[in-house]
DNA sequence: ATACTACTTATAGTGTACTCCAAGTCAAGT
DNA sequence: ACTTGACTTGGAGTACACTATAAGTAGTAT
């Protein structure tokens, strides 16, 4: 059993101290066990939980999003169905979202494109 | 020479009024002409401005970027190469973005699978 | 004992991008 | 003449996601 200090998770996933400890407060991650000097000490769940919601927060899933999420999952199985309800219409969103992004990449490269054969 | 309206553009582009004059205000676009009685009247290039604003804001550049890029256009041919340079970096970050998004994309396909298949 | 470092909490402050509001102007319709 | 509706401005307010600060504690090194 793994326990690992805020400052070794906060360099591991490159997140701030205080953004992990937010996160917590948000109930996006933990509660974390604290050790007897009050310090906290996260395992290996923990990491993982952190992993998933960096990742979600990088692609643009708001903190009322996980928060939600992760309130369903404390909540037991019978959430299950709005789990994946939640998650499904998530996906949607982040797939109009890349969609865009593509589509502005295009743009750019296309601007890129006439500014190197001089026509700008 | 065609000439629209504030509303007419705002819905055209699903914008509102309010971020219309807030992206004149920071130099975005325009500045817009007015009528004698000093409404705005858009024309065809802003449009296109307001188009690619548009695009590259629904992307996630920055108004701050934004502003310089259009800064320098202003500025007139000289600063060709800064502007080059510009979209060419933030082309970079923007594609970075896709990678974050598309593999958060894939991960939440995964944990979708799983609870279809009821392993979670 | 003292200094140093890393942690804790609660709360305040920041940056970004809008978004809203108040007060006023203008043109058209009744 | 008066109301209605859409516009104008400057400035205040909001939402989101952190980020920084102050005051204190706990463990370690000298």
């Amino acid at each position: 059993m793994i326990k690992i200090t805020i400052q070794e998770v906060a360099e591991k996933y490159d997140l701030s101290k205080d953004t992990l400890r937010y996160y917590e407060k948000e109930g996006l991650v933990g509660p974390i066990e604290k050790n007897k000097s009050g310090s906290r000490e996260y395992q290996e769940a923990d990491l993982e939980r952190i992993e998933f919601v960096k990742c979600m927060r990088s692609a643009g899933l708001s903190i009322a999003v996980l928060k939600k999420y992760m309130r369903l999952y404390d909540e037991g199985a019978s959430t299950k169905e709005a789990r994946l309800k939640l998650l499904e219409k998530e996906r949607e969103l982040l797939k109009e979202k890349i969609d865009y992004m593509e589509d502005a990449y295009k743009k750019l490269n296309y601007k890129i494109k006439l500014y190197k054969e001089n026509k700008i």
